[in-house]
DNA sequence: TGCTTTCTGTACCGTGCGATACAATAATAG
DNA sequence: CTATTATTGTATCGCACGGTACAGAAAGCA
């Protein structure tokens, strides 16, 4: 049964082409659910906001709850991956984590964009009454803890005098990050939030006097 | 112009008395805005917990919004006055915080109500398309943060030897609770919110050896 | 005993919701 | 070319939504 190969291996999409991009279609509609949550984003806004059509909407990513889900990795993929940056770019623990805070600041208050974060607010929200949300979002939780323990975990001995252990530190410093998404959605200003991560970079790494 | 007092100054009611407790029925509307969030609450499925038809909900508060906010005031006078006892009956700092976290947790994941926290998590989801709730919530925020702020202020000097600032000490304590919310509604079990906890009472109140 | 005032229950309004039926369109396969 | 496959735009479906009109009921006032 071996498979006749005419000359090119890739099968190429039979039928019309999609006129979208689908991650910016994406894009466009982690913005709606980011600004108005999950119920309150219509399929309408949706579509507006994504520049297409009910039915190429419902194609390419099923339904509503489905296209959600879809936005939420998305939504990790970018605005989350950017915040992580910080543990890529500076080799200090201390210094990372403190760049780690404002760059999630930076998220949180940016414009353009809504308030907080679309994973810690929107989707937690919407998590109560959907348990594979909630695994879901338990599931990413977990990578973000475990993300972070490694990197800290990775750098432990060059410059953390403290003796916190890695794992605990990392949750705590995403923890932080909950708090800010928290308060930047509630209202709170930068220099709130600012002054608030400082006060934490100085207790999680306490600098020898 | 003085009135004229016939024999009692209370007036009585007038009309026909309404037929059930605004405040039980507040306790009802809670849950059901807890578990499904702004949107997800229908008027039906309000009714039917509160165990009253429409225009009684819409004669004694209002409309669905006024009803959320009256919701979020008596959720923070009856829940959120709960997770405040430990300040209350607790003099040591440190041990009060510890069992402002548990009151915490107890109440994020007891059975009976939903996960995590009405405040933090529904009405800051809903508050990014209302302004005006928007700077409530930002009000209590801050309320939260000066009563506990006053409270080991009152404390500081019989058992914290750290030099942090009961300001600072009290925002962090609060953020603390925020990510508590925030990760038992995405499915964090009871054993990780209290291990959470504990590493950040030993980072905030740090132990003399 | 009326009269006034307020709440209660039923039944309903107009609207916006998520989702889809259908025919036209644009690509590939042979 | 014809046949096949998938996406597109229009128009619409049934339904649940928040909110209300209205008449009857239960209280105080005179």
């Amino acid at each position: 049964m071996v498979a006749k190969v005419t000359d090119q291996t890739v099968n190429r999409p039979r039928g019309r082409p999609r006129s979208f991009n689908q991650d910016e279609a994406l894009d466009a509609a982690v913005l709606v659910f980011w600004e108005r949550g999950y119920k309150g984003a219509s399929m309408a806004a949706l579509t507006a906001a994504m520049g297409i059509n009910r039915p190429s909407l419902y194609a390419a990513f099923g339904n509503k709850r489905e296209l959600f889900l879809h936005a939420i990795d998305r939504y990790a993929a970018t605005y989350g991956s950017r915040a992580f940056s910080a543990f890529r770019l500076e080799p200090n623990n201390r210094k990372a984590v403190e760049r780690f805070f404002e760059a999630s600041i930076d998220c949180a208050l940016a414009e353009g964009t809504p308030r907080g974060c679309l994973i810690n607010t929107v989707a937690t929200d919407a998590a109560e009454n959907d348990p594979e949300l909630r695994s879901k979002l338990s599931h990413m939780f977990e990578q973000t803890d475990e993300a972070i323990t490694r990197r800290l975990a990775a750098h432990q001995t060059t410059d953390d005098p403290s003796n916190n252990q890695p794992t605990e530190l990392a949750r705590m410093a995403h923890s932080v990050t909950h708090s800010i998404m928290t308060r930047a959605r509630a209202g709170a200003t930068r220099n709130e939030l600012t002054q608030l991560a400082q006060s934490f970079t100085a207790v999680l790494f306490p600098q020898p006097e």
